[in-house]
DNA sequence: TTGATCGTTCAATATATACTAAACAAACGA
DNA sequence: TCGTTTGTTTAGTATATATTGAACGATCAA
């Protein structure tokens, strides 16, 4: 059933804008578990990428037909992630959260932090394993191309850092 | 309970890297659930990337102890992302699978792919959504944040490739 | 102090999907 | 034409984790 959700900012509320934000929230949702976010989490994110004021709790958890619980839940892990931060307002104890401003590089950043486990793991191995030399070169060049990109990648979110700040 | 694993390629087969190199392959299949395989792939992933030669099927499933079904499907899941590929022996009807020479590329290749999803819905969102002017210039920016850095992502893979072929 | 509000924790459930065993199909040699 | 080898499909099970309702604790205003 339909939710009444006045958080999301839209020109007209007609109930046909409105489908079509759902719409986008459950697609952007489902296409977020691809980095490891839970369903929840994926709703928030495209519910506070889509809302210009910052939203409670309950706010959270009306507008995407979710328990208070899983807000609760999936608002710090995505606060953890660095995805969305919470603000507070004077004169009211709720916490209330939005979108960070520098999304793209923070989703980046936490696309890059994900491999890292995985390197590190064939980096130690290079070090530690009883290995043939033709595997051990294997294992080099995996590393170094890994290394090389990241290199470049982590320049270039530097890059739209800066560009945004100016 | 240990399986004889004649099939990565060690120097001095005895126990004690055997285990090691157990470990390794399994370590290094829990994290590639975070590339999205699932953990039989993660195993033959690590499998083959230990391996000389290439693997058959039976080799591969009693390897890792697994059933010769999971070793199907896995093995054609990372035939399909482009990570391992089939090759075959004259005189022998048997499929044998080895990593790809360019893994890390294909690795990178495969991440990116998982991006575009979520990257192709805020485009489109950006077209086709009735949203406040704020909004659009949030995504506008998530849209050309990351397409800059697809740019110098993609070029720095090639740089890769064309360092190998030489 | 009391009642109300707000957020978190926890035990139980729901859900998705990975995995297996068994049946099946296809290709080959005798 | 068999029986054997090889790989795939499928139905059922197992496993991990996301989600919820309810209980809880903390904070504030009256």
């Amino acid at each position: 059933m339909p939710v009444l959700r006045p958080a999301i900012a839209r020109r007209k509320p007609d109930s046909r804008t409105s489908a079509a934000l759902d719409e986008f929230v459950e697609r952007l949702a489902v296409a977020m578990e691809t980095d490891g976010l839970p369903r929840i989490a994926g709703r928030i994110f495209a519910l506070l990428l889509l809302s210009e004021q910052a939203l409670s709790l309950d706010g959270i958890a009306l507008s995407i037909g979710a328990s208070k619980a899983s807000a609760s839940v999936n608002t710090r892990l995505l606060e953890q992630r660095g995805l969305i931060e919470r603000v507070s307002h004077q004169g009211d104890r709720r916490d209330y959260y939005r979108s960070v401003s520098d999304l793209f590089v923070r989703t980046m950043e936490q696309r890059l932090a994900r491999w890292q486990r995985v390197h590190a793991i064939v980096d130690e191995a290079i070090e530690g394993l009883d290995v043939s030399p033709v595997i051990r070169a294997r294992m080099k060049n995996f590393k170094t191309e890994y290394e090389s990109v990241r290199e470049v990648l982590t320049a270039a979110l530097q890059r739209c850092q800066l560009r945004r700040r100016r």
